[in-house]
DNA sequence: AAACATACAGACAAGTCTGTCTATTTTTTT
DNA sequence: AAAAAAATAGACAGACTTGTCTGTATGTTT
């Protein structure tokens, strides 16, 4: 069995993910990674502290994966569109959840702000990595709108069908 | 003053919007509301019972007040370019807290269908409103995605800079 | 005047939450 | 093998949660 810590970051990225930040009390995170509550706090010094943690890890994780995914395509522009083809895949995978990032944006109060700027600089990656894909800067903020809302609306309507349109019309657009 | 159910209604819009709704609790509501809790229960038949009451007086507010915006520009293509203004002014009116309906999608479990289906049932009706204004179905959801985005973004980073850009976009498309 | 609806205050149940603490055991390092 | 570090269980504080309940007061309708 894997430290402590790592166990409690693994079990927070489950429930996290699966049931939302608010939803998901420390309890239910010691208790299934098999950690007790002190050895929590050694590691952690609150549960704000361990979000920051987590999304830290999914970002690690998400981006990774989004890398391998896409650099299976050989020329820029497939790259750019087979990033939607990412988004249903982790649908499917995730069972349409959405982003971690964005359902937490929704829950945190203007007192938790280190967690909105691990949001806003996952977010500003994101925006990178569609940049250096496509030169023109506008086309790039275009395609990063169309990426988010394919991810929201997906969660919301529990289907990939937008996500076939928002790819459809990227490749319009490139 | 008011009704009680009036009072209810009006403070839960507050605090949802405000705090969201998973940290707003009955307490709060009823307590600056002015209402007792056995008065509270003879209207609403639980917290999620208010939130859908809560989600459609909330379509009813946003909608009339889109349409009313945007009903001062002449012709179709400039109510859509003006539906961006909205946002934006709708944004510094509300301090960047963004939509209720995708915050609160953002905080549900499975178990609660029925505040889903509101959720869906207002994002539904924003597209059969740009549907109606561009008569090109594939442009429509197009501006649909464009819109959503520049809500989430201009939440995310409590700047209405990417509306602009949105905006600027959505002008360069009809 | 009697009956009814609606509102009130607030105690209460049963549970949740985060975070702290003590005391014991296990693991690692010297 | 002894000392130090890390993990354990779980009690505890104090505040919160939703929802139920009793009893009282006010106002309207019959």
């Amino acid at each position: 069995m894997s430290a402590p810590r790592e166990r409690i970051l693994e079990q927070a990225s489950v429930l996290f993910h699966q049931q939302g930040y608010n939803s998901t009390g420390i309890n239910q995170i010691i208790s299934e990674a098999n950690v007790a509550k002190a050895s929590f706090y050694q590691h952690f010094k609150s549960k704000d502290d361990l979000c920051v943690a987590f999304l830290n890890k999914r970002h690690d994780y998400w981006f990774s994966k989004l890398i391998d995914f896409t650099s299976k395509s050989k020329n820029q522009k497939e790259k750019v569109i087979s990033a939607f083809d990412f988004i249903m895949q982790m649908n499917e995978r995730e069972n349409f959840r959405g982003c971690s990032f964005l359902n937490i944006l929704s829950e945190i109060s203007k007192e938790q702000e280190s967690i909105l700027k691990v949001i806003q600089s996952h977010k500003n990656d994101l925006r990178i990595f569609f940049n250096q894909l496509v030169k023109d800067e506008l086309l790039a903020t275009h395609i990063y709108l169309l990426f988010e809302s394919a991810i929201i609306e997906s969660q919301l309507f529990k289907s990939n069908e937008i996500v076939h349109q928002s790819k459809a019309i990227t490749t319009s657009l490139i």
